[in-house]
DNA sequence: CTGTTAGCGCATTCAG
DNA sequence: CTGAATGCGCTAACAG
């Protein structure tokens, strides 16, 4: 097995606790002991083991750790697109939360494919001793099917739409989309445009319903669906038929297609905002440097991340963790919106 | 030790190797080859064990896996700075990659602290079997004091100082600054500035060291330094500073500050590029949909997170892998420089 | 306080 | 082709 025989003394393999027990002339228990800190060891002793320790460049296999505790200080991150901005922001803030409490993060880019979504969140999650999921992509059956034999999870930025038996961290999306649209009724627009996100993202059917209901409260509106996406080149896309239109106010799935939004209306000669109102969601960094700056809904992924890894450290030390209310997007109003003519 | 006792037969704990093999009335050994598909076992037995293992909702112990395999099948990437949009397009690029060959990835924010990265790349690289190093901040000599015993390891966007014994892929960010001087120079633009980036960081030295090469092909030349960082905000910082001064052409230390600059200048009622070119560094998708579309260097970090993953690969295959030539970052000339007037 | 023993869950040599 | 035995490196009961 070993691919050097029972005495490979001088090829280059890691020191292993044996190896220290022997030269500080203990058992390995007692080695154990001193590298875990345990106080009840004798002095001498323990100095021994620390220079033998040394001396042989020693340091525990986690792996080793890991299968004899029975737990990696390691958690599962499913993230379905990496390259989105947003969901950086998550990992970093997850990743910085969890290292603070000695933890290592694990990412798995789940792809679009909601098909490989779940064996991917399993797969990860069995390396583990946690998960995270952020912003699912798998239908809420699925997800309460598999949820049970992957706790401690959490599930961020998906509402929890039937009785979820896992701590979820809701976004209200709806609420922001809503929030969007009576700023621009406030400002006096009633003829408005959606750019809508990704078909079948649940964080778009949510802006959906928000809609749906400033609409009830305002019956006057008119709220148009242009077929947008989630990138830069969408929002740019969009600009011809958006200039085009009758409406006087854009709400726009998220920051980055209002920014090529932005872009391609400059192109054209449209004036932001005295022409067409617009208005973002996410509050990306560079909002605030858009020309105009970009009126948007806040969404502090960071911070969201933080309190993803809260929850789930509640859960692996099996105290209660209240559910908090879905998080209400903020708006932050700068120049890209302005009174209706 | 087993909180329920030898026969824990309700508890929820996994199925192990055992449990399979006592359903199946086989031994371990015979569990074992046909979960990982060895083809030398008997068609009954197989089925057997497969239809138990299905009942039994059995997966393997992946951490018990690594102890006996020595291996884990996951790579660490230490990154300083999690929070920057240009480390998560490198992290992007490796984690697909390297998930393609099955591998995951476990990341560490190592801070801009480099006197915790060594050791949390140490950490890391201990629980995994192999290392990314995405920009180390380390000093060459703690650097390559410390590689040996992290190999595999490969590390990207540090200059290879000195003759460096692990694979490293560097970014010719002094070729790119040289390129970025001489485009301004051709538009007959001959007193600069360079919006500087962070003051200890290596690709800011090697930025420096291309202004001087450049300098010293064109004695013509005033290149004043402004000192930067690598924010948006520290771009629009600098406007003022930048405006004022009797310079025509900017080169910025990344598009970031450069979009932060360019916003500046936009409120200071600087025209860009007609009193001012400007050009940054990167290409982040932004780049294109500025206003004006901003002049840059292009650095395709999701690419080179791949050849990261390639050059581990070959690493960990015990392969043969060439040590490729620098990356040089290419112009992308767009409307935010043109003709001195 | 220290050493002995057993076991975490799996893969693998070696007999049979 | 299959099973018994052994080891991966470490931790934790249990005696002494």
């Amino acid at each position: 097995m070993g691919s050097s025989g029972r005495d490979g003394r001088r090829d280059a393999r890691r020191a292993t606790i044996s190896d220290v027990a022997v030269t500080a002339g203990v058992s390995r228990a007692t080695v154990s002991r001193v590298m875990n800190g345990r106080d009840s060891v004798d002095a001498d002793l323990a100095e021994r083991v620390r220079s033998a320790a040394a001396a042989l460049d020693y340091r525990p296999s986690s792996i080793a750790r890991s299968l004899s505790l029975g737990r990696t200080q390691t958690v599962a991150v499913t993230i379905p697109e990496l390259d989105n901005p947003m969901f950086q922001r998550v990992l970093q803030g997850f990743t910085d939360a969890s290292a603070d409490q000695g933890y290592r993060v694990l990412v798995a880019n789940t792809g679009d494919d909601p098909q490989t979504e779940l064996a991917t969140a399993v797969e990860a999650r069995s390396r583990c001793d946690a998960l995270l999921m952020v912003a699912p992509r798998s239908s809420d059956e699925a997800l309460h099917e598999i949820l049970p034999q992957l706790q401690p999870a959490v599930v961020l930025g998906r509402q929890p739409s039937s009785r979820i038996d896992v701590s979820s961290l809701a976004i209200d999306y709806a609420s922001g989309a809503e929030a969007a649209i009576d700023h621009l009724v406030e400002l006096g627009h009633t003829d408005l445009i959606y750019v809508a996100g990704p078909e079948h993202s649940s964080s778009n059917r949510d802006r959906l319903a928000g809609l749906a209901r400033a609409n009830e409260r305002h019956p006057e509106l008119t709220i148009t669906q242009v077929v947008g996406g989630a990138q830069l080149a969408d929002g740019h896309r969009v600009a011809a038929e958006v200039a085009k239109s009758p409406a006087t106010g854009v709400f726009v799935y998220n920051d980055l297609m209002a920014f090529g939004l932005l872009a391609g209306l400059a192109e054209l000669g449209v004036n932001v905002p005295r022409d067409m109102s617009v208005i973002g969601f996410d509050d990306i960094d560079l909002a605030g440097y858009a020309q105009p700056p970009l009126t948007t809904l806040a969404v502090p992924h960071v911070s969201l991340g933080v309190r993803a890894w809260e929850r789930l450290e509640a859960l692996l030390a099996k105290r209660e963790d209240p559910q908090a209310e879905p998080y209400r997007p903020e708006l932050v109003v700068r120049a890209s919106t302005g009174q209706a003519r």
